[in-house]
DNA sequence: ATGAGTGCAAAGTGTTTGCAACTAT
DNA sequence: ATAGTTGCAAACACTTTGCACTCAT
């Protein structure tokens, strides 16, 4: 799939412009992300990375995740429970990935994706009434959803 | 501090006429709650249990705390980094406690308090437009405090 | 007396780290 | 050649659990 491999190309670029080594895993790990539309746990990553590069190491999925994040080439949400979950960064250059916010079901644990503006008024409020810099992406809300609040 | 005593007092009640037994590990944990006005992991807790009723075992602190936020008469709220922190629930019946959102600061680590009502109008349109049930108070927002900013 | 609660030790997640061997540049 | 990366094993922080014993009721 061509969008798949261009943003795992521009990413790469972006590695190697800063500096860093372009590596099997490093490749693997993008390409996986660049693959899922899912939200998916560090652990996820490395066993799918595994698929494509036999021997990975969990620690170093780990250590690409927290360097590709450090660039900006992917972004990582903190769940209130359980594991934190990467994705492709939204970058403009890149395409692929749209930006939004994240919201975990109590009940069922399932991870559900809210328009990226739902906090702008509250991201502004802030601003000017405390002076902090809400990342709003940057923590998974916490609720019930639709089917658990029915079920 | 009478405030104190009579808020574990009612808390206390909650919990023997669900049917609980009141014992020294649980008011330790309600007393220690009731005396902080700070954010208080379960380990906090457990510290500050321990000079109450030394030799408290951690794991009776973190069923304690289980068990006094299944009958409402605690809360918790999930950082992102970081372990759960634990405060009386702001019941009308007993006073003291108020109802309020938090964020931490991804530099500092600090948590903040925020107005109870910042997320008012995102829980209506979560609500509206996906079904989805928001409990605001149940996971901590990031961002940078104001003092990380400037600093 | 009796079942809920406790202490303990052990395991279970999710994640990080020190170090020696390796590899992309 | 050499600095950045990797694998491994071990440790880490936070939390849960099985079991025998104890205590509030």
């Amino acid at each position: 799939v061509q969008n798949v491999t261009g943003a795992v190309g521009a990413r790469l670029d972006r590695l190697r412009s800063a500096g860093h080594k372009v590596t099997t895993a490093r490749r693997a790990v993008l390409e996986v992300l660049a693959q899922t539309g899912e939200h998916l746990s560090a652990d996820d990553v490395a066993e799918r990375a595994a698929l494509r590069r036999p021997g990975i190491h969990r620690a170093t999925v780990y250590r690409a995740l927290d360097t590709l994040c450090e660039l900006g080439v992917l972004t990582h949400t903190h769940v209130g429970r359980g594991a934190t979950t990467y994705h492709l960064a939204p970058d403009a250059g890149c395409g692929s990935a749209t930006g939004h916010l994240h919201a975990q079901c109590s009940a069922c644990g399932r991870i559900e994706d809210l328009p990226a503006d739902v906090l702008d008024d509250v991201v502004e409020r802030l601003r000017l009434e405390q002076g902090f810099r809400l990342h709003p992406e940057h923590a998974a809300l916490l609720g019930v959803c639709r089917d658990c609040a029915a079920g």
